[in-house]
DNA sequence: CCAGGAATCCTAGCGGTGCTAGAGTCACCG
DNA sequence: CGGTGACTCTAGCACCGCTAGGATTCCTGG
């Protein structure tokens, strides 16, 4: 059984090469990039490779996004520890957010815009999801006052990713995403 | 210049054929299923015509959006002119909005998730795109109070954006909806 | 009424896509 | 050392967006 360890362990390499070349690749060069000859050529292997690792492009995708939210929940969780005081606390993870989504926008697309088959009831990738939402209601727990908090929590996170959404598209006007931060925490965070 | 006249005519009319054609596939099929070779068919024309009236796929997709964008308008307008009081205009707008991205998910991504070309500083379609934004400028000036009503339209804007994204990707809760509405013009809509 | 020119449209094809069947090669095991 | 099984590659399918070129139709001037 001792080659067969190595085999696998080989394999799991090679899946990890995939995963990282895809996103590298649509990183730098878009999703429009990453075809599968391309995506092959980069790996050094052949085009049905990809397929004995994935069942298709998509599946590719989707292993991308899982990663992304892996990272997704690290930084909000890192902005949040980093924090003292509510608002405060509210501020960095609203900023971590959509900092990320701003850096990082071909890993964003590959998350929400793309990979719709990533459910969030699942239980194929569902700890990273909740971790990052877990990091929202903690944040937005103190302010949620009669609300539930899991309800303010979706408004909040639904809040930051229409901004990025619509910053990234230049549908709103310049430079002003300090300023509309700002307003959304302020007037989002405030029980009546 | 009679015979002129009724060709210009034709051409428009196939024109817009071809784009509520195109609209009625995405809507039926899904925007995968809008190819220009079964968009052809559909019309009961060959390939090259698509090309004599729009400079590629992605132009056609830009129309529908642009068609998208003049109903929108029309919506939040007749939703806002029926409502009296500021609560219930901010609630029928909000309602209307989510309501248009529900019912008309492939005209909604053709708006904002392709068609990103269509600028909104731009003199190409700005007209419906102003108007939708005026509408919600309208709706939440009586509650801006020391903020600029621009950056608060546009913080609005961007929450419902997120809301309809979101929930059609599954990716929240449920039926309630309702709720997170509430919650956002609840807390969104209050100067502190 | 007809010939010529212009406008229009379609057939055929290019290079590309995601994906797969089958052949070939290599590594391992008895 | 030979057989067997796992693995990988070549070649190809059906489809995509898009376009060159020829055929057809239509309008116009004589």
């Amino acid at each position: 059984m001792a080659p067969g360890n190595r085999r696998e362990r080989e394999r799991a390499e090679r899946e990890q090469l995939i995963i990282r070349t895809a996103r590298e690749l649509a990183e730098t060069e878009g999703w429009e990039a990453v075809t599968t000859r391309r995506l092959a050529a980069e790996i050094e292997y052949s085009q049905p490779v990809l397929y004995s690792h994935f069942s298709g492009k998509a599946a590719i995708m989707t292993a991308v996004a899982a990663e992304g939210f892996v990272e997704l929940a690290t930084a909000l969780r890192a902005a949040r520890t980093a924090a003292t005081g509510v608002r405060e606390s509210l501020a960095a993870v609203a900023r971590a957010y959509t900092d990320f989504a701003r850096e990082r926008p071909a890993l964003y697309d590959a998350m929400f815009t793309h990979a719709v088959d990533l459910q969030f009831a699942s239980e194929t990738t569902p700890d990273a999801l909740q971790a990052g939402f877990a990091e929202f209601l903690e944040v937005v727990g103190p302010v949620a006052g009669p609300d539930a908090p899991g309800l303010l929590a979706e408004t909040f996170w639904a809040g930051l990713h229409g901004l990025a959404l619509l910053e990234r598209s230049g549908r709103l006007l310049g430079q002003a995403h300090d300023d509309r931060l700002t307003l959304l925490i302020d007037r989002l965070t405030v029980p009546r």
